[in-house]
DNA sequence: TTTAAACTACGAAGAAAATCGTATGAAAAA
DNA sequence: TTTTTCATACGATTTTCTTCGTAGTTTAAA
């Protein structure tokens, strides 16, 4: 782990919304945003200008309207945050996560099961 | 889930020592702090009465040095923070986090099985 | 009794994030 | 062409959290 960008809060919404609909305008994203709470044109404007500064995404600005990307790969941001998370909360175990988030989880069968072959794949390395 | 207390990161970690501890006085709780870091007296103190304002704490008034106890359980709030830490950045699927969490820590077989007993166990519900 | 040490109260400074208003310019619509 | 719409830029404000300095009091030590 070498650069610890944490995002804020706001940034990471902004980076799921990339990840899941990939490069998207800062329309795009505010409409997106929006369906779930009331947020100003500008304020996501600005967000996602912060965000190009810190490296966090990377924007194309050959058309008036500039199209944003993630710099940062989906699964090793929420890695860092679960490890982050962890460290805070679970004095760095991971077990003790999985086991109080399982405890109160209403997982299906089909999510026990895919949770049971990951562990048997783990055992067997 | 009725009030939505969510501790800060400085709140978490002097809630960790009360819960660890049991009632404390802030000069326990700074001199706690300052293993890991260094805060100042009346930093920790600022805000330990910030958090008996917020209601996550209250404090024994009687003797000049003040005791403090937490009036939030551990479990109850590290699941409540779970649970808004999966709604950010899971989509509310805490299989999806175990399974991620799993995926990249390095739980020794023991873990695994205690993991392993507590799947068999909600199956068994 | 005088001095020093240990507490609390409280205001305020600082820092980080989020939010927004306004200016400006380009493109589309009328 | 004129007007309206839609972009970006950017400063400023607001909010939240953290940190600390100082004043005032009580207790302990000298």
């Amino acid at each position: 782990m070498i650069k610890k960008n944490k995002p804020t809060e706001s940034e990471l919404e902004v980076l799921q919304i990339l990840w899941d609909k990939g490069p998207s305008s800062v329309r795009t994203v505010n409409d997106s945003l929006n369906t779930k709470r009331e947020v100003g044109y500008t304020t996501t404007l600005k967000i996602m200008q912060i965000m190009t500064e810190k490296g966090l995404c990377k924007r194309n600005t050959e058309s008036r309207t500039h199209i944003y990307f993630p710099l940062v790969q989906e699964d090793e941001t929420k890695t860092s945050l679960i490890n982050s998370f962890v460290n805070n909360i679970f004095k760095g175990s991971t077990t003790k996560l999985v086991l109080q988030a399982l405890g109160n989880s209403e997982a299906s069968q089909e999510e026990l099961d895919e949770i049971k072959s990951l562990i048997e794949k783990i055992e067997k390395k």
